[in-house]
DNA sequence: CCCTGTCCACAGTAGTCCTG
DNA sequence: CAGGACTACTGTGGACAGGG
């Protein structure tokens, strides 16, 4: 028996039937109705009708509890639940810790939620996970939640505090000076968790050289998406020991370059990426860090734009439409292809050629203002023949941006 | 009516640590 | 050392809404 969410198209079909809808009544007329079944002499009648007895059987499913023993470790509970659920909703380590924290620190989980709140309306609405994996580092030196049924109330309390301090810095670093202000531009979360628990490392108090390598560690990181493959907990117990021993920066760079093997960004690297790549995250802050402007508007990009007309979309220079008969749609993805302006903008352009709706723009508008997003707009390039061209073209422009935004390493 | 991008759910994949 | 576990990324396909 196979249950599928529903939506409009399947709905359409007479045999689609709503479990709901078969719980609320013993009738299975309606049903076999609409099956198109007339009597009881149509074959697929008894084959119906057993189906929808099967499923109301479901009613006397006979749920089995098991209650745990107190003395099982925390690894014995999760991997029993695991096993037992495996085919349920995930349990999540961070879910389990939550569960350990709360049952010993009462009223904690209204603390934490708070705290979850207060980040959000900064703009930073981040998952609650996130936030107990930031309390372990702070009471361990480390982010994983093994450990977590040896802490202590007070232990738990004093790493909480400096927890939210140390990602109150995180955040105010993020937004200020790499100009990241939105999740949505982060590679992933536990880029936070590093920045705070070095923030608290150092008492709160960078020097020059260091605000500024952390800047760039940070942007690196991101870029490369140091904590977005997988083993991201193990990287980022790295980061977290190495700070822990009082290590420098620079140290954090040489983690970066030895994970990355160099530590600026080619070409090449840009090849065959799509939206959803932490370079193109980089992109958007590198372009706007440019001065791109909406090419109608003239408003600063920004991902938080309110109303339909202004709404940032993922424009793509050569639309789908045009390059659909000589090219693929990952081609067509290809991050080279893509620039940031409002949705109003993207949706006159439509599916318009290069070689038709760009000159007029240029004209109008200037070269500078197709340069801060690295538009080539010589007509030799803007031709479907040249797509490849423009491609290369493109890439070899957005690198050397993205290098310039991140800046040299020390 | 066609074109656009967004959103959502789901299935599958990759890299690496852990375990027996 | 093979296979399992874990996490996040990638791909796909359909619904949807705005605009020309």
């Amino acid at each position: 028996m196979t249950f599928v969410v529903a939506t409009r198209k399947l709905e359409q079909l007479p045999h689609w039937v709503k479990v709901s809808e078969v719980f609320k009544t013993d009738n299975d007329a309606p049903f076999l109705k609409r099956a198109g079944i007339s009597g009881f002499d149509d074959p697929r009648y008894e084959k119906y009708s057993q189906r929808l007895a099967r499923l109301r059987g479901i009613r006397k499913y006979v749920y089995r509890m098991d209650v745990l023993e107190r003395t099982l470790s925390y690894d014995e509970v999760t991997e029993i639940f695991v096993r037992v659920n495996s085919l349920g909703a995930k349990l999540r380590s961070s879910d389990l810790a939550l569960a350990q924290i709360t049952a010993k620190w009462r009223h904690s989980l209204q603390t934490f939620q708070d705290f979850q709140k207060a980040c959000a309306k900064t703009g930073f609405d981040l998952d609650l996970g996130l936030h107990l994996k930031n309390l372990m580092a702070f009471a361990t030196g480390q982010s994983r939640f093994q450990i977590v049924g040896s802490l202590n109330v007070e232990k738990l309390q004093k790493a909480w505090k400096e927890a939210c301090d140390g990602m109150e810095f995180a955040l105010n670093f993020l937004c200020s000076n790499l100009g990241i202000d939105s999740p949505a531009l982060l590679s992933s979360p536990f880029l936070l968790v590093v920045l705070a628990y070095f923030g608290h490392s150092r008492n709160y108090a960078l020097s020059n050289d260091e605000a500024r390598q952390l800047r760039y560690w940070a942007l690196m990181a991101n870029a490369k998406g140091r904590f977005s493959r997988g083993s991201s907990e193990t990287i980022l117990d790295q980061d977290l020991a190495n700070i822990r021993q009082g290590g420098a920066v620079s140290e954090l760079i040489d983690r970066l370059r030895l994970q990355f093997g160099r530590l600026d960004i080619t070409a090449e690297e840009l090849e065959g990426r799509n939206q959803r790549s932490a370079l193109f995250k980089t992109m958007f802050l590198a372009f706007r860090a440019a001065g791109a402007k909406d090419w109608r508007s003239h408003l600063t990009i920004a991902l938080d734009h309110s109303g339909a007309q202004h709404r940032l979309q993922f424009h793509h220079i050569f639309p789908k439409a045009v390059l659909k008969t000589s090219f693929t749609a990952r081609e067509a993805d290809d991050i080279a292809n893509l620039a940031f302006i409002g949705g109003k903008t993207n949706r006159a352009i439509s599916d318009k050629a290069p070689a038709v709706y760009l000159p007029p723009l240029v004209d109008q508008l200037g070269e500078p203002a197709f340069a801060a997003q690295c538009i080539p707009v010589e007509a030799s390039l803007l031709e479907v023949e040249s797509y490849k061209a423009f491609l290369l073209e493109r890439r070899k422009r957005i690198a050397a941006a993205l290098n310039t935004f991140v800046g040299p390493a020390d």
